[in-house]
DNA sequence: TATGCGATATTCT
DNA sequence: GAATATCGCATAG
């Protein structure tokens, strides 16, 4: 029986399913809703990195928080893709953060990814983010961007389809969701557009944003 | 655990 | 010049 680390990583890989672009609900709300329970994963040269989506924000059609509204520049191209491609921007001069567009074509939305839970590649992530608290690694959207190193060069992709990120199915199923209102935003402030797993220890926020 | 504040770069006014 | 879908550190309780 032949030992070392590729048979180590075999034992412990997990299977997980790429989701297909058909299923994924093409409207914004659902999708977030959707999204809670499934799988980001990254491919880097060094590995695979997995992580458990248990937090999202929805940022619909005709939402002025959204970063759509007020229509299409350069930088928001991304937003109005077909549902199902990366957003990736620049933030507070030092977080990136990722976006899953929502709609159809030319219409602008997205669902902001903002916490995961660790599934695989905790030790690259550790590296990444220049802490050992597992609890930090992936708590909040621009932890998880430094985390799974995500940046501008992905902005546009595909995510049914991409060697370097993608979705996959759920490994665990997803416990109650939560609503709430989103977090740091100023306009819109009343819509219940936030989804959580409740209870989960890597959700954002304060303490009662996770019960 | 909660709250406050400064840092930082890109985009838009 | 202002605003920003945040983070990390400091301080208080």
């Amino acid at each position: 029986m032949p030992t070392g680390p590729k048979q180590n990583r075999l034992l412990t890989a997990l299977r997980i399913k790429r989701l297909r672009r058909s299923d994924l609900p093409p409207d914004t709300l659902a999708l977030a809703r959707y999204l809670i329970g499934k799988t980001l994963v990254r491919e880097l040269p060094h590995g695979r990195l997995a992580g458990r989506i248990v937090e999202t924000e929805a940022y619909p059609v005709g939402d002025a928080a959204g970063h759509a509204f007020g229509g299409k520049t350069p930088s928001r191209h991304s937003l109005f893709l077909p549902h199902g491609h990366a957003y990736v921007y620049f933030t507070y001069g030092s977080s990136f953060m990722m976006n899953v567009s929502s709609e159809e074509p030319g219409v602008g939305a997205g669902v902001l990814i903002r916490a995961l839970e660790p599934l695989e590649g905790v030790k690259f992530m550790e590296r990444s983010r220049r802490t050992r608290r597992l609890l930090d690694l992936t708590r909040g959207p621009g932890r998880l961007a430094q985390a799974f190193r995500i940046d501008k060069r992905l902005d546009g992709l595909p995510l049914w389809s991409s060697e370097k990120i993608w979705l996959g199915n759920a490994v665990r199923s997803a416990g109650p969701v939560g609503e709430s209102v989103r977090i740091g935003i100023n306009r819109e402030v009343d819509r219940l557009y936030r989804f959580y797993e409740r209870g989960n220890l890597f959700v954002s926020g304060p303490k009662k944003m996770r019960e």
